[in-house]
DNA sequence: GTATTTAATAGAACAATATTCTAGAACATA
DNA sequence: TATGTTCTAGAATATTGTTCTATTAAATAC
């Protein structure tokens, strides 16, 4: 029954027009993290959101369209954390803790979101939104990319394969997400968020020598 | 229409009399990751299976049911590249390597089985299965905590919180071979094995004072 | 070897749920 | 005010998961 900060949906469906939409959306997102987007229904959303079928198809489509709906929604709140850390940024170090910390701290504010992502994002991979979840995915790292160019170009980063980047840094910080909103880990992501910031910068900083700062 | 080896299901389901139950195993994995498990119906398995429903929920409760079986017919599968490889595992370095090499080798041929896998995890470990499927990880990992205990105890090994061990070390292994699954990336694990199981080393290894070897 | 029990198969019947359809209300625009 | 558009509503429909009963095959007991 946990209500979500009205301002939320506000950013994807503004005005007091779409006031039904928002409710209609955060209900949904209650719904699908409190039994799961399967077990869910829509007759279960529209009790909730004391709306209609007719409303929520007319919306929405469909379940599915739903589902990617609040999936873009979160997505859009995350790049909002994101993407100014990312251009404050002055090293490709400073880029790579930026893109950890700002991942951890999403999470570990946002769970009800981050939750649904986890649950969705798959499905939406493959679904009709596949070409969307893209695009999104192409411009958000831009910016990173060039940081790891420019890294590898001045030594500072280790030369590795391209399709590699992405995952070294990202992957240790989603596994451990994962792992907390399914409450198979207890301690925040928020907590640990240095420790992954700085095993990423393990992973791809290229070595000095000498004695390890 | 993929088939695969026949020896496959007969580690879960073995001997004649099973063979019909190992038949809808198959069929539904070609289903599932064909269309997604939730746009596969009953139906659609019966048919290619040449079953009945009667048989399918005879066998296996339900559609879930049928998924986690699935599942854990292909965690066993993995199991059985992986268990051996510790066994051989003499130093905590020697323990990381294999973890990751064996992972990724196993997504690498089968991907049918590693497509379902990252499809159902997520709503295995929700629904009624949980419980088995967190026993499985208990006893799976148990051997790679003790080296790593014994790797921070010589020195060899960074201390690092508990929690994050696993995600630092499988996190971008896992996160790559996503990405190959859905097509994001081309090139194989298998061609990637070595690149991470290194970057699992530099995330948790204690450096060694000195020029980088 | 026959009887008895258990497991497996089959498909019709049922129930739950996603989706469509038609009608009307609210709203915007001219 | 008139007209077109968006939104809401809920009944009707279609799809699909699940249950039920009957039948067959196999294992076990006697």
């Amino acid at each position: 029954m946990k209500k979500f900060s009205p301002s939320l949906f506000e950013v994807v469906e503004p005005g007091p027009r779409k006031a039904h939409k928002r409710e209609i959306l955060s209900c949904a997102l209650s719904c699908f993290n409190e039994v799961g987007i399967e077990a869910t229904t829509i007759e279960t959303i529209r009790a909730k959101a004391n709306s209609s079928v007719g409303s929520i198809y007319h919306h929405f489509g469909n379940k599915e369209g739903l589902v990617a709906a609040l999936c873009f929604a979160a997505l859009d709140d995350q790049l909002k954390l994101f993407e100014p850390r990312m251009k404050t940024a002055a090293t490709p170090k400073e880029a790579i803790v930026q893109l950890v910390h700002s991942y951890m701290q999403w999470v570990g504010e946002k769970p009800e979101l981050a939750r649904f992502l986890a649950q969705a994002r798959n499905g939406v991979a493959n679904g009709p939104f596949a070409k969307d979840l893209d695009a999104r995915n192409k411009q958000r790292y831009g910016d990173l990319h060039k940081w790891l160019a420019k890294g590898v170009q001045d030594g500072l980063i280790l030369a590795l394969p391209k399709e590699t980047y992405a995952s070294l840094l990202i992957g240790p910080a989603e596994n451990f997400c994962r792992a907390w909103l399914s409450g198979r880990v207890k301690e925040s992501p928020i907590a640990y968020a240095e420790v992954f910031a700085e095993a990423a910068w393990r992973a791809v900083g290229r070595p000095t020598v000498g004695l390890p700062t």
